[in-house]
DNA sequence: GCCGTTTTCGGCCCGACTGTTTTCAGTCG
């Protein structure tokens, strides 16, 4: 298998390997950057198409357009297997660790000889790490803090690694003879955003040829069959496939979709209508009923159907029993978007390429947001850089009456809750999406007095990602969210819902307690390329699990109201 | 490894933060 994805992890892999042997920082960076390029490409990676879509492109020299090509040519590259062969598996293990860079990874390798992350646990609880120069008391702490971390989260997925590998499985079975329906279940289906693996469900007579098929299926490493089918990918990602017949589809669908705590709530809703629960199937007096398909399994046991979004342990049977739920947000409903970044700050594609993307995609308005000053890793804009961006949004906006760019920007919020630029300069914005990029490890009460002051400039119109966590990764700042949310009613900024898979933020699990604020929000994919527009689909997904509906959201709002709905607050 | 030129070699984004030091190195974004 080639692709472009795993070319680009080479790649990386590469620049790390290379940092592991001491090697000039800057060549570990050239890959890095090839690996961002060859990620981004918009063609498929072929012989034929690689060297148009390269050429002349800054970042790609002869020694790594050569080892593309032998990737294309070869599928491996030599270089690659080589340096790998000569650096130390674990060390590679232990860099994964947060706060574990390759220069202590080094270190604790050569003069403690730890071989991998459990003999580092173990030597952190030894108190090992101490005596080493260059280390103390707090950096064995954080080490022990991120194998922890790590650890919780091992064998786990965020919801972008595992969504679409799940529908291509899917789609794949479909098309065996003998399936009549096969369909995505478990934590995937109810859109959760970090899960163990993919479950799908199949209709199916007999599995005899399902089995040949799924063992025949790319990207499969390893298979194990019995009742149910375990099938390892090859990027690690399990996956579980339970086939059965047709007239048990709908319960198995309903069952492994869950979750168990959501389904823990049942027995005693469909006692009434004589209905029990069991792992076989809905049984009445005593007989396992035929449920064909979902819906049906709703029906026989008199309640009403809930999406799968909601099937969690948050979900309150009787409150939505007795009222009228309105239809959750869906993709169809979204207007405009918010939140990109373009190549004036760390984006990949200039501002015309994100505009005519956001158009293709059928939208009507699209709100630039780049970095401000402070943000010099991401080429944060100085005003005069600020007032050349809107020179060209005007110009574009000239030119397109039935499209809409709207001059954002996503400015951080300094570690005292001041802005990044003087208010005048704000208020040349159509909108400010305000976002803490610093100082992190600020106390809960000073992080939330920072970010409620911030919320308090008449001229910020969201709140970006509420509490910076990534996804498996970092943990969000300490931050109080309901005085957060207190201060977003009060104060009638918005929730921005950061699209992005990997944060995902604000969590949906607040989205209820915001609504009944009367806080509205944006989702934003927080895009840095085209492609990455895409982040919608995991934003609305997010939000549809918060229970949201089209009214909660400003981006399903026509291009004729969204200036003024932008600007409420400063008006207020 | 890539780039650009005052071109074949020197610089590459850079500042904050932290924890370790006793003036700095490593990590992160």
């Amino acid at each position: 298998m080639t692709d472009k994805y795993e070319l680009a992890q080479i790649f990386k892999n590469i620049a790390v390997l290379l940092e592991l042997k001491g090697e000039n920082v800057f060549k570990a960076r050239a890959y890095d950057t090839a690996a961002r390029i060859v990620e981004q490409m918009e063609t498929e990676l072929t012989a034929a198409t690689v060297d148009k879509a390269l050429k002349g492109v800054k970042g790609i020299g002869p020694a790594i357009s050569q080892k593309i090509h032998e990737y294309i040519d070869t599928g491996r590259i030599r270089y690659y297997e080589e340096i790998k062969a000569a650096v130390p598996p674990a060390l590679f293990e232990l860099v994964r660790i947060p706060g574990l860079g390759p220069k202590k990874a080094v270190i604790l390798y050569d003069k403690l000889g730890i071989n991998s992350i459990g003999e580092l646990e173990y030597a952190c609880r030894e108190n090992r790490l101490v005596a080493l120069s260059g280390f103390g008391l707090k950096t064995q702490a954080k080490i022990l803090q991120g194998i922890k971390y790590m650890k919780k989260y091992q064998g786990k997925y965020i919801l972008s690694d595992a969504w679409p590998v799940a529908e291509l499985i899917a789609a794949y079975i479909r098309l065996q003879p003998g399936v009549e329906e096969a369909a995505i279940a478990g934590a995937v289906r109810r859109r959760v955003e970090i899960v163990d693996g993919i479950d799908i469900v199949v209709a199916v007579s007999a599995s005899a040829s399902l089995i040949t098929a799924l063992q025949e299926m790319p990207g499969v490493e390893k298979m194990e069959t019995g009742e149910t089918l375990d099938l390892t990918m090859a990027s690690g990602i399990h996956c579980r496939i339970f086939p059965v017949p047709p007239e048990k589809y709908g319960y198995t669908l309903f069952y492994r979709t869950g979750s168990p705590e959501y389904l823990a709530k049942l027995p005693q809703a469909a006692r009434p209508a004589g209905i029990g629960l069991t792992a076989a199937g809905l049984v009445r007096d005593n007989k396992v009923l035929e449920t064909p398909d979902e819906k049906s399994v709703y029906t026989q046991m008199n309640i009403r159907y809930v999406e799968p979004e909601l099937r969690e342990k948050e979900y309150d049977m009787e409150a939505d029993n007795g009222s009228l739920r309105p239809l959750l947000i869906d993709e169809q409903d979204i207007r405009g978007i918010f939140h990109v970044h373009t190549t004036y700050s760390d984006g990949s594609h200039s501002l015309a390429d994100m505009a005519a993307a956001a158009r293709k995609r059928g939208l009507s308005y699209l709100g630039v947001a780049d970095h401000s000053q402070t943000a010099v890793y991401a080429h944060g804009l100085k005003i005069d850089k600020v007032y050349e961006q809107r020179q060209e949004i005007d110009a574009l906006n000239s030119v397109q009456p039935d499209f809409l760019i709207l001059a954002g920007m996503e400015s951080d919020i300094l570690p005292d809750g001041s802005l990044d630029y003087p208010d005048d300069i704000l208020a040349q914005f159509d909108f400010v999406i305000a976002s803490v990029h610093s100082a992190f490890r600020q106390s809960e009460s000073v992080m939330t007095r920072r970010i409620i002051r911030a919320m308090e400039n008449p001229f910020v119109t969201m709140l970006g990602h509420a509490t910076g966590r990534i996804l498996l990764a970092r943990p969000g700042y300490e931050v109080n969210m309901k005085e957060i949310l207190a201060a977003a009613k009060d104060t009638g900024t918005l929730m921005e819902i950061n699209a992005s898979p990997y944060r995902l933020d604000l969590d949906w699990r607040w989205h209820q307690i915001a609504k009944e604020n009367g806080i509205r929000f944006a989702i934003n994919p927080d895009a840095h390329a085209i492609d990455e527009l895409e982040h919608m689909r995991y934003g609305i997904a997010a939000a549809r699990k918060g229970g949201l509906t089209a009214a909660d959201v400003i981006n399903t709002r026509p291009i004729s109201r969204i200036l003024h709905i932008l600007q409420q607050k400063r008006k207020k």
